[in-house]
DNA sequence: ATTTTTGATGCAACATTGTAGCATTAGATT
DNA sequence: AATCTAATGCTACAATGTTGCATCAAAAAT
């Protein structure tokens, strides 16, 4: 029985995250969804540890292996990228702006990673014969401004 | 009671592997030796599972752990380096000719890691203030010769 | 609006890679 | 030869992923 409704209300204006999966042919699903969310709101690139956290205080449910599944996906996908940082897990951060690739910088004391945007990865370099690069990983590792500082204090 | 002895011999000339141990007061020791001779003889980084199956093929009785013990010492003393390749493993080479760093080549087909002799990687980067890089690392990923060729062949 | 299809999930089990603790061994020194 | 202790070689454990498979639900078809 159609009760008078007051003007359909307008649907919710597609979030970038859902449009971005459909986009590239796949099913828009809660985990999906918000570990996009979580990467697009993050300046350095997190590990899945640091994504369930995340996830886990906005109190989304979420499968550790579905976590995973999620990140290969958006990765197969060219939507994020995996970053092989200093330490043993992965980081992935959201592609953004094509093709531009830019360099980490991880810090040996307190093992945070950060993107270094004005400093380009090399895209080409003299290589054998035959031999095709694809993408290129520059990693910096030393000391960053705050843990600089404490060794400086320490020391004194 | 000592017998006559017919001139002793002469002590078996120090390997290099043996010289480095020492000189860095460490104990020489047969997973020491054993992986430093294998670094040596390799052309590319190896993982620890390399390793162990080179001193496998050799017939040299070695523990798990104590390869792992052995190669973070010689990270430590700055003997061989690690690197983060494309696979989750760390790899292995002996660093060669004091500071001069080289870029890496990781084949995404075969898993093959290649040292990039004529790379260097960069010696520094336009950092926020603070930051000190003590090392870079560059890791170019894509398709080595054989493997571009295999799928150029497939394709046909 | 239902039904159907199948991509994606969620769970348990397993695999890989690396560490920690500790009694024992053996390399170097006295 | 006796001593000292760095390293070893175990076992157990930790961290990080992966596989298999029954079930669910997002999207498509009816």
């Amino acid at each position: 029985m159609p009760a008078y409704r007051p003007s359909t209300p307008p649907p919710p204006p597609p979030t970038s995250a859902r449009e971005l999966i459909s986009a590239h042919g796949g099913r828009v699903t809660r985990t999906r969804v918000a570990v996009i969310d979580v990467l697009l709101g993050s300046q350095h690139p997190l590990s899945h540890d640091e994504i369930a956290a995340a996830l886990d205080g906005e109190h989304i449910a979420h499968d550790r292996v579905t976590l995973y599944r999620a990140l290969e996906w958006l990765v197969e996908q060219g939507i994020a990228q995996r970053i092989a940082s200093g330490e043993r897990a992965w980081r992935f951060e959201i592609r953004r702006g094509g093709e531009h690739r830019h360099a980490h910088f991880h810090c040996e004391r307190c093992g945070q990673i950060l993107c270094l945007e004005d400093v380009p990865t090399p895209a080409s370099a003299p290589l054998p014969p035959g031999f095709a690069v694809e993408r290129a990983e520059l990693v910096l590792h030393g000391a960053c401004a705050a843990c600089g500082r404490h060794a400086q204090e320490g020391e004194q």
